[in-house]
DNA sequence: TCAATTCCGAGTGAATCAGTGTGAATTAAA
DNA sequence: TTTAATTCACACTGATTCACTCGGAATTGA
């Protein structure tokens, strides 16, 4: 049950752009920095989220990346499903195209995996890039006190 | 956000001894053709399940397995955890041993791995064989009407 | 013009996956 | 006592995925 790197990191861009929302547009650079991620390969994974327009570029000097919507609008489960794929603990399950399974009588272990993609896509997609900056200010008001 | 083939294989496995718990062992040779898995590769994945004590082997001819308890004492969150590991979205919130992470200031992402994580953990500690069991019994009466 | 950037595609070493195959040890039944 | 059914142990493997690296072209503000 883990998530690759794609889905990891795909996260901490996101939550790094929207943390500067509403600015200039940040360069892929500074976000790898911020977030400890090597620049090249974080490279190819924002080409996925700008191909899926969950982020717009700027070209030449002084571009960058911004989030191509409000963070109230993005989720932690659209961004998951674009750098994963469809949520989906096993193939026959799958939110998109489940696989056919060969099984002859209704098969409850399927049952159980379709609860267990159910609640994941319904936490993922009820957290939304705002809420995270929302708990980043309150946990930040408690480390000042 | 995928099970390997050793989750998914093993609850089948898990479930089809929970199916004739109480009766003679039942041989690996049945589990894997009922289920449709190698046999080859279950003997593998049952070794594990053997040794972390969720089941019991008799050995020689007429032998098998049977579950080392009752089904109603043995969840889907005890199986994943033996065949795939901890549960863990990712590495710095593994149940056990939680990798370091060198992020400097709080890590909001993490929070979020967190909550997915325990989300799961919770669904899936509160499913047990005996459960499946009922839902078979229940999808079968339907069935039959 | 130049420096900073995005964009594109190819390549790569290591690890993991999903098995297969061989053969020894054990035991009930014939 | 032999035989057949079974678990047990361990080594091997081909394919795929992971997590990158690298090189260079295109774009654009200063």
């Amino acid at each position: 049950m883990r998530l690759s790197t794609r889905g990891h990191y795909g996260l901490k861009a996101m939550f790094d752009l929207a943390q500067h929302y509403g600015t200039e547009p940040i360069p892929l650079k500074t976000v790898a920095e911020r977030q400890n991620i090597s620049e090249n390969y974080l490279e190819q994974l924002i080409a996925t989220l700008r191909k899926t327009g969950l982020v717009k570029s700027v070209r030449g000097s002084q571009g960058g990346y911004i989030l191509a919507r409000d963070p109230e609008k993005i989720t932690v489960g659209d961004i998951i499903r674009v750098m994963e794929g469809p949520i989906a603990p096993v193939d026959c399950v799958s939110e998109i195209e489940p696989a056919e399974c060969i099984q002859s009588e209704y098969c409850i272990t399927r049952s159980v995996w379709a609860r267990v993609r159910d609640s994941l896509a319904e936490l993922m997609d009820s957290i939304s890039l705002a809420d995270m900056l929302r708990d980043a200010d309150k946990a930040e008001q408690e480390r000042r006190i």
